[in-house]
DNA sequence: ATCATGAATGTTGTTAACAATCGTGTCAAC
DNA sequence: GTTGACACGATTGTTAACAACATTCATGAT
């Protein structure tokens, strides 16, 4: 992790990555205000780097970018919602096979710890830290797939999924079932590429039926980001 | 400027819109530099506003933001490219049986309009337009499809693998073989899915097949004569 | 002749001040 | 009591000047 040469700024990748958590694990909810001063104090830098990081978390569609108005963590429609798991239902299944044909005796017992801490934090109660770890898996599956292309596909859409769940999902529940996990690592371990496939298949599945789409979102927000768009002279 | 106003800034979307056709169509080179004060003068624009759009562009890895020296159209490794082919591999075929099951007789329509494009440009010997033709038809496949989350990330993947085989490519060959694109618009037509879904893999085969990942880069170029005056606002 | 050194130049990165815009609170009018 | 206008405060957007860094070219020594 930190031994090659920084692609972009350290720093800023840095920022980025936190507020990416923050909208995992839900502490930063859908349609909350990013103040650009507050991220300055808060990170301890200035406002540019807080500036850029904004931009390019804007770039991922994570937050909205209102002009003269300021920076908003997104808020995905009920469409943007539908199209999102429709792009996990593609590609995740398609990388688990990925991974089952690839995946090395360390990068099991990776996701079997990973597992391990997804359970410890249900049976301890820590809600955060288990819609964390929940999120989490998914990239780990990418990153035992040894493709940091869809790797990086995949934390934008279940990041994304974090703000559809905050917004869609039913109250108080997780967004994945940490069993399905541990079928899909067990698969994977037996090296069974068409079970590992469907397991992931089943399980996304599972996660949009818990979604009501229809419904309003929750939360205060802005009325202008629900009607405005279009007409504004 | 005076009409109406657009979610982001329209005209850095325009700007990072054009720069990422001028890497499709093969007109910017992997590894060009990619300077503030060109780009100024060649879209007629502030520096900041280039600044902002470079570092969306670096933010998708089409270029590469090396601190203190300035930017340069990406230069893909081979580890890269692996990478991103896989990635279609698994996210195209997945599209088009999407594609499949929705297409509309307008889409339809639209996309053997683009195959008489690539035909005529192909006949014309209209090299750059019938690379660019060939790249955005799994793009518009993607729009076919219905879902803009997926259309990005395709239209990402594309681009980069127009650097890719610039880069490792067998030279004066476009990318895409036009008969199979026909083949596949024929098979969505007809809805069928599965014929669809593996006339993509194999496409997308033939193009992986056609690529020799150890080869050296390419030198600069100007950016003035390419973007030139007259950027539509 | 080759290589090392160092100023000169150009480019990028950062900072700060300024301008523009939006939200809010107040106040008067109906 | 509600509505509209107006001014104030706060936040964002832009510009310009400055600082840091890299590259290049010229100079001189080995």
């Amino acid at each position: 992790m930190s031994t090659i040469s920084k692609p972009v700024d350290a720093e800023e990748a840095q920022i980025v990555e936190r507020i990416y958590e923050a909208v995992m694990d839900q502490r930063l909810a859908p349609g909350a205000k990013l103040s650009e001063a507050h991220l300055c104090e808060a990170f301890g830098v200035g406002r540019m780097r807080i500036r850029r990081s904004l931009l390019i978390l804007a770039s991922r569609e994570v937050v909205e970018l209102q002009p003269n108005r300021g920076a908003y963590v997104a808020q995905p429609s009920a469409e943007q919602a539908r199209e999102i798991f429709e792009a996990r239902l593609a590609v995740e299944p398609s990388l688990v096979r990925i991974a089952a044909q690839r995946v090395s005796q360390a990068d099991i017992a990776v996701l079997q710890q990973h597992l391990e801490n997804e359970s410890a934090a249900h049976h301890q109660g820590n809600r955060r830290e288990a819609i964390r770890l929940s999120g989490q898996f998914h990239a780990a599956v990418a990153q035992a797939a040894g493709n940091s292309v869809m790797l990086r596909i995949v934390k934008d859409l279940v990041t994304r999924s974090s703000l559809i769940i905050g917004m869609y999902g039913d109250a108080g529940f997780t967004n994945c079932r940490d069993d399905e996990h541990t079928a899909i690592v067990s698969a994977l371990a037996a090296g069974d590429a068409d079970q590992a496939e469907g397991l992931m298949r089943t399980h996304l599945e599972h996660i949009t039926q818990h979604l009501q789409l229809e419904r309003a979102p929750t939360g205060a927000q802005d009325l202008v980001s629900l009607f405005g768009a279009g007409v504004a002279v």
